[in-house]
DNA sequence: CTGAAAGCGCTTACAG
DNA sequence: CTGAAAGCGCTTACAG
């Protein structure tokens, strides 16, 4: 404050008039920070990673970062690539990572590098991540529906080894279990598809082989979405012979008729609790409480569906 | 091709074992090349927004460049503040201007920064774009339409000087005019908002005071999604009181019941296409021709609406 | 307190 | 042809 106010207005109309703007390569050069935060999801065009781009950016931007960001398509090799080409272009890393991602996240962690994983994370490796309580939003959804006197509910599923969608199983599997009606029949793992369309017939067939079904719960906003066209297809009424859930809200979901009931993810609550995690690393200060992680509750939206 | 082969692996290797990365912010300070892209677009939560963003990145990716994003959300002083903001840490730009960011584009260009427009443009200005063919896309479903002998079509058009939206009103207008069709009162511009579930009590609105109608086009994938829950609750049928046609295309479009046919943007080519010109442009040789505008045909989908 | 100088890690023009 | 040196534009430790 030995600037007098003055000469502080007087410094900003030169900027303003000559219209300098900073160098940030050479203050990157200098300092060693960039202002700039890798984003790598597993698909940016998927619309819950999109509204999760929006409000890391919204949350960023106020900081004074920028985002840039990345797909895996869960392809590990592609993904660890990611982390290499972005390891020295930014400050910090948020990161949804595929499971074969695990040892370059771990050599970032070790590296001291600012990161902090979203909607999954590696049990035991004391990574910050910020997710949605992925357990407690399925025990919810199978209570609401067993509240509702369906007995046969299924669970339609991607059988990969991330911790989210295992939580998501493990809930379903353990609630239907307490109440006796666990049936491992009616328990589906499909495969992790690029080409999403894959799953309507497999889904279609899983409904033909158990006409008992009288309800299901998708496990990603994707299954619920070729899910429900399939059982249109079969002119299955919902929510008279089957209700349904669905993790993930979406355009989709809010639209169908019947419109779908779902365990919707508070987006920007995970964006900023993530962007929190990470700016606390990244002041790199005095942390004495090592960055834990935020399990964030989700919201059981009811619609026509169950 | 001076050095052996045997330098060549051997230097290789060596950078492997001390895992050397290149710094970029120092390479930049050097050469003025980022390497990164600044992507500026109206909404990275938009799905139609949020695949171009996964094109961009997978061209970019190709030839070496990462991509930075910032939404405008339609807002001019935001989306200036996002080119000052990204000015000196990109070699170039992709922009989907708002109409008010016209001078800040222009200084952009003034200053030869590699710049190409994608969704709109601004006409007389000389600055590389590639977008969808929005005349002939419209004009081919209204004649759609009409084809299929319905005569009281509606336009529900977002009320913005934004070239994409007055070139698909424009189509709409001409062809009905050509017909003897065009009915001034079935035009419905609506402001833009922010908040999009307020364009549905004011379709609703619309419908109720034309039950002539009996076919509408939504200029844009929002007032489509909207349109069409607006329709629903009026319990008006589609298509057999009212064909529908809409502008992009969503899950939504492709999952409603009926199926919503659309005048699909091919969103990869549009990118290819905008990547090729900002390519020419940051090559920065011996480009003679000056740089043009690519106009990529759109897809009329043909489903259960029409 | 203040101003000049060093140096971040590259690339490339240039001297030898 | 090759290797050393200059310099990109900042920030900050340091001499005065």
């Amino acid at each position: 404050m030995r600037i007098s106010d003055e000469m502080v207005k007087h410094i900003r109309a030169i900027i303003k008039k000559t219209g300098y703007i900073p160098n940030r390569a050479a203050a990157s050069l200098r300092t060693g920070k960039t202002h700039v935060i890798g984003l790598i999801v597993e698909d940016i065009a998927n619309s819950f990673f999109a509204s999760m781009a929006k409000s890391v950016e919204k949350v960023a931007a106020k900081v004074g970062y920028r985002v840039v960001y990345g797909s895996t398509e869960n392809n590990d090799s592609r993904g660890n690539d990611l982390i290499q080409l972005l390891v020295k272009q930014v400050d910090g890393f948020l990161i949804t990572p595929s499971i074969g991602m695990k040892t370059g996240v771990q050599a970032l962690r070790k590296s001291r590098k600012p990161l902090v994983l979203i909607d999954r994370y590696f049990p035991g490796e004391e990574i910050p991540f910020a997710l949605v309580d992925n357990y407690g939003g399925v025990s919810k959804a199978t209570e609401c529906l067993i509240g509702k006197h369906r007995k046969n509910i299924a669970f339609v599923n991607v059988a990969m080894d991330q911790i989210q969608m295992k939580e998501r199983e493990r809930a379903f599997v353990e609630v239907m279990r307490d109440r006796g009606l666990f049936q491992k029949k009616w328990l589906l793992r499909l495969p992790y598809y690029q080409d999403k369309a894959q799953y309507e017939p497999r889904i279609r067939n899983f409904l033909q082989k158990h006409p008992e079904i009288d309800a299901i719960i998708f496990a990603t906003n994707y299954l619920g979405m070729f899910g429900i066209k399939a059982l249109k297809d079969l002119d299955i009424s919902i929510p008279e012979q089957v209700a349904v859930f669905s993790f993930d809200d979406t355009d989709l979901f809010r639209f169908s008729s019947p419109s779908i009931s779902v365990i919707s993810q508070p987006v920007q609550e995970i964006a900023a609790q993530a962007m929190r995690l990470l700016l606390d690393q990244m002041g790199g200060q005095t942390k004495k409480t090592p960055e834990e992680g935020a399990l964030i509750a989700p919201e059981l939206i009811l619609r026509s569906s169950v």
